[in-house]
DNA sequence: ACAAATCTATACCGATCGGTATATTTGATA
DNA sequence: TATCAAATATACCGATCGGTATAGATTTGT
């Protein structure tokens, strides 16, 4: 038994690469070219590493959303009030969306419009679907938590509201790709909280 | 001098089957084969009648925006209350955008988005820039009108609504992509309106 | 009827796509 | 140091990409 070369690139570095990659240009857009060149590998090194393109875009998209969408959900549980813990989440989102040095937009939203076209192969399309509806649901426990911790009203609809903030998040992550500025968004978020029911 | 064979085709037919190719599958997405078998006719007449796929989508977008999306605002100048009348608008998109036959989602929201990954060619990217802050620029100036008009208090931010208005109805497209319902998307247009400030 | 013009159909072009076979380099183990 | 597994680099594969040359079909003007 004999272990052989050891590769030369960090493999989580490459990942990440790759990711900002499919961010930027879609699942489509992003050739082999364009993916191991950001990377700085060749092919079969890619495909050694990571199997096909397909593998490594859902490689790419597992650290997306470990590494770029669930740390925001920290903002939602802080020892602050219901109002202002909602609002730093979104403002830390928005900062992702905008990010100058960095892809604009939200790679999740990408992949939902892009794959709504059948233009994925079956298990990334499948995950996508699976990821779809991960904040919304997220969102609609965390506001039924809230209702019962009395910080909404009784009735307060939890699904809607829910879906009214990922629906915000889907518009500024668009109008982030169509360069609007952090803080043009910033005064969105401040007129979108407004139509929130908060009790205190 | 002589006339020749005529085509065997209608001009606005094909680019009406054209542009809702690009619509579902975005500009990179969209294959001459897709193009031309939903346009029912073969290569050589796409391109001696719209020169190339650049510029069919050229052409395929102002089409959309003449036939599609433009309709949408005769509601913002009927004669009623401003608050039904921007529903009505909102509502008349949103029913564009989740069309059960037809394409979910709406076709410069998902240009933009593509546009951003540098994955088009020059006069297609100068385009969508062009007609990026279309509605934006509309809106801003028909809420100022709306201020005027004392429908809105003075010293409102007409800009920072007209944004609100466009973040909304860019969040409800990709919500339209990921298939959700219509009646889903009109609740959230309802919570959406309730951060606007009418007056009446 | 004939000729000029224009549309349609087939078949093809070079370039690029995702993916791989082959050969070489490297380095850990024996 | 000899061995051998694994990573690298080059060069290539068939398929598809956008785009076109060519030839036949169809219409109009003379």
């Amino acid at each position: 038994m004999a272990g052989g070369r050891q590769r030369e690139f960090n493999k989580q570095e490459a990942l990440d690469a790759a990711m900002h990659v499919f961010w930027k240009k879609g699942y489509v857009g992003a050739s082999l070219t364009d993916l191991t060149t950001a990377m700085n590998i060749n092919k079969p090194s890619m495909y050694a590493t990571f199997g096909n393109k397909e593998e490594l875009f859902i490689q790419s998209t597992h650290h997306y959303l470990e590494e770029y969408a669930k740390p925001h959900i920290t903002y939602l549980h802080e020892d602050k009030p219901l109002k202002d813990r909602l609002k730093n989440y979104l403002l830390s989102i928005i900062e992702g969306q905008c990010n100058e040095q960095g892809v604009k937009g939200c790679y999740v939203s990408i992949c939902v419009s892009e794959a709504a076209g059948d233009v994925f192969p079956d298990k990334a399309a499948e995950l996508v679907t699976e990821i779809r509806d991960f904040a919304e649901r997220y969102l609609t426990d965390f506001f039924q938590q809230e209702i019962i911790n009395s910080n909404f009203p009784k009735g307060t609809d939890s699904a809607t509201l829910a879906r009214f903030i990922v629906t915000l998040l889907h518009g500024t992550a668009a109008m982030a790709r169509a360069d609007k500025k952090t803080s043009e968004l910033e005064a969105i978020v401040d007129t979108a909280i407004t139509a929130l029911p908060f009790k205190a």
